[in-house]
DNA sequence: CGGGACATTGAAACGTCTCAAACGATGTGG
DNA sequence: CCACATCGTTTGAGACGTTTCAATGTCCCG
């Protein structure tokens, strides 16, 4: 009960907080190993979703808010259930790297030795699970079979984190934009040609490596080659799907 | 049986290939979520080693051998007993770009929609476990113990992705060199200033995202500072520990 | 011992970073 | 409700550092 009071320390950014008791509403986003029936996700049962509520509590934050930072002592993972996180990591320089932006049904709270590897902070307003971690390894010795969802869901970041990684080793600005907009497409929808950007164009140079005016540069020369329309801050609209999917290959 | 040769098609550099029945001989190093004991690496126990050694299979390749490739069907995980193995990635202009480096007691074998993400080759001989993953993820749902622990190495893997990120993000080759070579330090032993570094330079160019002419240059400078002496290729020692913490140090 | 792959060194070109300034959006207090 | 301060975005010009291309030197394996 202590380190959870540790663990929010920094945040007096909590709206609210009650325990959920019920089901977690949605998710916790999941991919079998095995191929299953093409690129549905695979949810928690109605069963899984109403043990993990048990031990989960349910915390509203306001946007721009810590939820932790790095080297602090970990007490619980977390779920989005809805809003948008940052992952990052300060450097010594005072630099900030991006690491992760995550969605509903995505999970946080990398743990070494104790502590947490990296700092997390809402960019909008957004609402999470907590669920305490040493609860939750004991409900794993019970029901294998949610940890191995849970496994899963480690794999599949790790995955995530290979393909940023493939993205950050281009050395062309543009390059590096077209390809997040394109993870970006696959994560929302993938419905009409609109891509909703939900974060700053700060938060996309640090997320890329970059520095602002390198992907202010590099989003006016997709907008001169009539490659994408930006109709707003925050939408992308591809005008020439081609010539869009060739740079994203193009590496 | 049959996805299992496949797996292995493109490998005719298979030497000798036998079950191993009895457990498996060192390891699998994952590291709990808690502190435990300081930066004690916990081992499977002798039990769950004998149950892995059931399923598994011990592989030697002799060096430079393709063990998989990216997209193929994947019906099996590997743990490297002995020996160095590299992960990576092929991409379409041709280039490779390399996501890790393993020592014996690494995992690897990521999966999604049951086709491995990347290509894996050793580097020197090498003797790996093969595991089947139906058969591991049989033993899953028996032992929620053994689970945890490869829940554990795959979060480690995690970890250890991001803070490939963080090196790969430094604009300037030296900067990067030097963390590699801290990196190889922590990994093996850190006795004395002597560090090994098995892989060619072409490879830890493909690692760091630089060409191997700035992996080059980047060494030569290390040298001419004297900061660091690099008696032969693949040996490293530090004559200057605070200049080099502090290059490290400085992003 | 020879051949081939790998590693080093040099010079020019390219692209991002930095610094600087103007513009636009945002949110707060009067 | 507007004004204003602040932050974020865009655009420009020069400096820096890596990439590329080319040639030489070195190591390793057959």
């Amino acid at each position: 009960m202590q380190m959870l009071k540790n663990a929010m320390a920094d945040s007096k950014n909590v709206d609210q907080r009650r325990a959920t008791g019920g089901p977690l509403q949605p998710l916790l986003r999941a991919r079998p190993f095995t191929p299953g029936d093409g690129n549905m996700v695979q949810l928690l049962t109605d069963q899984q979703q109403a043990e993990l509520g048990t031990i989960a509590t349910e915390v509203r934050l306001r946007a721009r808010a810590s939820i932790y930072t790095a080297d602090s002592v970990a007490a619980s993972i977390y779920i989005v259930q809805t809003g948008l996180v940052k992952v990052s990591q300060h450097l010594p320089s005072g630099r900030e790297q991006v690491l992760a932006f995550l969605f509903p049904g995505d999970m946080f709270g990398l743990v070494e030795n104790g502590r947490y590897l990296n700092s997390v902070a809402t960019l909008t307003q957004t609402t999470i699970y907590r669920i305490p971690i040493d609860a939750l390894t004991e409900m794993f010795r019970r029901d294998g079979d949610l940890e191995l969802q849970f496994l899963y869901k480690v794999t599949h970041e790790l995955g995530e984190a290979q393909r940023r990684e493939t993205i950050v080793t281009r050395r062309d600005a543009v390059g590096r934009v077209v390809m997040f907009l394109q993870m970006l497409e696959r994560r929302n929808g993938n419905n009409s040609a609109c891509i909703e950007i939900p974060m700053s164009r700060t938060d996309v140079a640090r997320y890329l490596g970059l520095s602002a005016e390198a992907v202010s540069r590099a989003i006016t020369q997709l907008r001169r080659d009539e490659i994408v329309s930006f109709p707003n801050l925050h939408v992308a609209r591809i005008l020439n799907r081609p010539r869009f999917d060739q740079i994203a290959v193009a590496m």
